[in-house]
DNA sequence: TTAGGCATGTAAAGTGTTACATGATTTG
DNA sequence: CAAATCATGTAACACTTTACATGCCTAA
């Protein structure tokens, strides 16, 4: 499933231009499923050249027309078809968690920066989410989806903060007594 | 960060030839950062042509000669610099939870399905960790890394499990007395 | 007056995925 | 006897990302 697919299946809700449809994968889809201009824009005129959507060009002062594209039936049967074909794959590319499996090579101060930013990310999510996606949530679907978001955010956030300790030698003030400091899967049940 | 510096980081670990890399891109990095043969062996070739690694070939009976690289003092510089310089991206792209968005769509059979199998995969993945991973992580970025994947598929299949009757209208049988089996947000605690 | 929102798109570059091509040895 | 493992690589294809190109309106 890709951009094109994703688009046919957001104007099988409304009909939105290319600058609607942005904003949605910049917001909702976010977490799971961003896209850009260079993406959306091609894959619009591609659906319209295949009769999966129809084109209303309406006119607009000081600004390029607003190209309003609305799905047809046969774009309606094209999506549900590829919802049933296609297979619902899940991939993380996490530059991160590569990052962080090198840690021991990195600087102290750079690590705590990178766990720190990263967390704050993830909060900011988890925030962002539950204050304008599951408010504005129309299907079960999108609530749903949403619910995933913040609930991973929430996980990956927790655990970065409790394990973090791992990843640093020791806490330098007071050399330490206590044998679990050292313990790989403390607090990990 | 892309393959190619993944490839110096692991090289920087031990040396290893194309086909060992790929295990590890199969294995340890497969939530997180999987490849294939495609990137790996360019990415090797591109490294020794720039000096990062040296390769020896050690001839083999039967199949290719072994090609196996290690890591030149410019490489490691070279990889030390990349993990002070690259800012951490965290992506997803989820063909899954954009299918599910679009839950009220497919057919009941097929959307049990598609939740039933990713259910199961994520269990799997929590397997595969804790008993493979866990046990043979030998640096501390490479245990923490190894518990995050586990700890995020675990969270992911609970959520799914407690929240999957939302996206289906009713449970069939007998009609539903309570109103909170309606309810977005029930055990979102 | 400056930043942000609205609104369209193209083109090149970068990367990854998939399929292809080969072939002996080992394990079940 | 079949399947998996070991071991190399290329080439075409697909797709996304980023930079470029344009320009008015509105709110702070």
């Amino acid at each position: 499933m890709d951009v094109k697919t994703l688009c046919l299946g957001l104007l099988s809700v409304r009909p939105a231009c290319g600058y609607d449809l942005k904003k949605t994968f910049g917001t909702s889809f976010k977490h799971f499923f961003p896209a850009g201009y260079g993406s959306i824009y091609p894959a619009l005129a591609d659906l319209a050249a295949k009769g999966l959507v129809n084109c209303e060009e309406i006119p607009q002062v000081g600004k390029p027309d607003r190209k309003v594209y609305s799905i047809t039936k046969a774009g309606e049967r094209a999506f549900i078809d590829a919802l049933n074909r296609t297979e619902p794959q899940h991939k993380l590319r996490s530059e991160f968690l590569a990052m962080i499996y090198f840690a021991d090579l990195m600087d102290d101060n750079r690590l705590a920066e990178v766990l720190d930013d990263h967390v704050e990310q993830l909060r900011e999510t988890v925030r962002y989410i539950e204050h304008q996606e599951m408010a504005g949530s129309k299907t079960a679907g999108a609530s749903f989806v949403a619910g995933f978001g913040a609930v991973i955010a929430q996980a990956a956030a927790e655990y970065i903060e409790s394990h973090r300790h791992m990843l640093t030698p020791a806490p330098e003030s007071e050399p330490q007594e206590d044998a679990l400091t050292n313990c790989k899967w403390a607090a990990n049940g």
